[in-house]
DNA sequence: TGAAATGTTGGGGCG
DNA sequence: ACGCCCCAACATTTC
């Protein structure tokens, strides 16, 4: 036996269907599977805490399907991969692409080294239904403004690959001479906050396919309507899934297509788009996590308030639909899109706190905390952002909670304090006679929080704010 | 993927 | 019968 030995090297792509690399590097010869937790080439963009927990799971479970041969690494890949490459007399490296800008510096300087040392390297894609240098204008440069982006540049573009299951066979190189365990990389912290998280997910490749049948056949007929009301299952809560990989957009958008044709399954697609737009973004304006798209926004008068900032943290804000929101995150580790507009709305400007704070709060709290979708998102709702939400857009938390969350459903369910509120004062307490908050048994001040802010002249303040860019 | 302010319309109460 | 006022409901404009 003399077969090839190439190293299919994972990173955001944690499975074994539908990933253009392992399958290509199944068929050039005896995969050595190799994962890399690297620590030091993020700089201030780490992973964050929760999507640490939600690695290890994910480690663990795609280690499974590789029947226990996930060669574990820590450190530097370019060295290690020299090493294995070294080591085991590798014919080639192969990975899916990434598209965060260390990623991309990293992995030029990996290629060049590999070269150096007379091995191949193959890149493929295997996280975007479109590469981003394939999408311009007529005139070459990158959309700017999501719809034309969307309908011109990619619907009218080739359709995406179609995916393709996991390979039938597969030899595995097993190498056991410098590998860890996945305990070894020490995901999972010490003190167990991530218990909460626990029941909400299902971690994995099987998991992930699970997820989206289910929502698919169950979810996926009321997506236009159901997805704005948090307390219904009417989102896919795929996004883990797809940042770690255990699923590909190929897989999801062919998903959603087999089914037929509707506005609900169009506006399913869409989100995938703002995906893509997102990913879009952050290569053509690598500063993306950082800077203002709109440079006019550097001057914006942004105000540094440690009592805010922990008050919107924690979900003691006083207004229960941004409490609810922001509690929610903390226990699962997720947040509803429609509720991540308002909570984001209030922070940057109710509050008029820089959108990097949400940014890095989002950052480590998610467990879909994702660079290019996070930064891009941050920077639409503050404003700042391409294709942004204009400025004058701020949510009102009382009233995107009485028409979004009509019942109380959502909202009583992460703010227990207030389980007793009439619907009619639940999302503006402060406005209720005494009796009714005696009957709920609600002290405000002292069980739950009075507003932090007042609404109506905070939002004022906002657009005095934004006004003041304009000269 | 807003909200508030302002404008318009039309029905009903009432003198 | 008619004009007037009030105000909800809806539409438009503005931030």
């Amino acid at each position: 036996m003399n077969r090839n030995i190439v190293i299919h090297w994972f990173r955001q792509d944690l499975r074994l269907a539908d990933s253009s690399s392992f399958s290509a590097a199944i068929r050039l010869g005896a995969v050595l599977p190799v994962y890399i937790y690297d620590e030091h080439n993020a700089g201030d963009h780490h992973i964050g805490a929760a999507s640490r927990w939600w690695l290890h799971h994910s480690l663990n479970a795609l280690n499974k399907s590789l029947n226990g041969k996930l060669s574990i690494h820590k450190g530097d890949p370019k060295k290690i991969l020299i090493d294995l490459v070294q080591e085991h007399n590798v014919k080639a490296v192969y990975w899916n692409r990434c598209y965060e800008p260390w990623r991309i510096t990293r992995d030029v300087k990996i290629k060049k080294a590999l070269e150096a040392h007379n091995t191949e390297s193959h890149s493929f894609n295997g996280s975007l239904l479109w590469e981003p240098w394939e999408i311009l204008k007529k005139d070459n440069t990158p959309y700017k403004v999501f719809t034309p982006y969307y309908k011109k540049g990619c619907l009218e573009l080739n359709p995406p690959r179609e995916p393709v299951s996991k390979p039938l066979k597969m030899e595995l190189y097993n190498e056991s001479t410098t590998k860890l365990s996945i305990n070894d990389l020490r995901l999972i912290p010490k003190i167990k906050w991530y218990k909460t998280l626990e029941p909400h997910w299902n971690i994995g490749e099987i998991s992930a396919k699970e997820r989206l049948y289910a929502f698919i056949e169950d979810e996926l007929v009321n997506y236009k309507q159901g997805r704005d009301f948090p307390a219904l299952k009417s989102v896919s809560r795929l996004s883990p899934h797809l940042h770690f990989g255990e699923i590909s957009p190929n897989q999801i958008w062919y998903a959603a297509k087999s089914i037929e044709d509707s506005d609900d399954q169009e506006h399913f697609l869409r989100e995938l788009g703002w995906r893509e737009f997102s990913y879009h973004l952050l290569y053509h304006f690598p500063s993306l996590p950082r800077d203002n798209l709109q440079t006019k926004f550097d001057k914006f008068p942004w105000v540094e308030n440690d009592v805010y900032l922990h008050s919107w943290q924690r979900g003691q804000t006083g207004y229960p639909l941004v409490d609810a929101g922001m509690r929610e995150l903390w226990q699962t580790g997720y947040m509803h899109n429609r509720v991540r507009m308002v909570v984001g709305s209030f922070l940057v400007k109710n509050l008029l706190l820089h959108w990097h704070h949400g940014e890095k709060w989002f950052w480590d709290c998610l467990v879909d905390a994702d660079l290019a979708s996070n930064s891009a998102s941050w920077q639409w709702i503050a404003g700042c952002g391409a294709d942004a939400a204009p400025y004058f857009r701020v949510f009102n938390p009382t009233t995107q909670g009485q028409k979004f969350d009509p019942n109380g459903e959502y909202t009583k369910r992460f703010v227990p304090e207030l389980s007793a509120m009439p619907n009619k004062y639940l999302f503006n307490p402060w406005d209720a006679p005494r009796e009714v908050l005696q009957e709920a048994g609600v002290k405000l001040g002292k069980d739950y929080p009075k507003p932090i802010v007042d609404i109506k002249l905070s939002r004022l303040r906002a657009l005095e704010a934004y006004q003041s860019l304009k000269q």
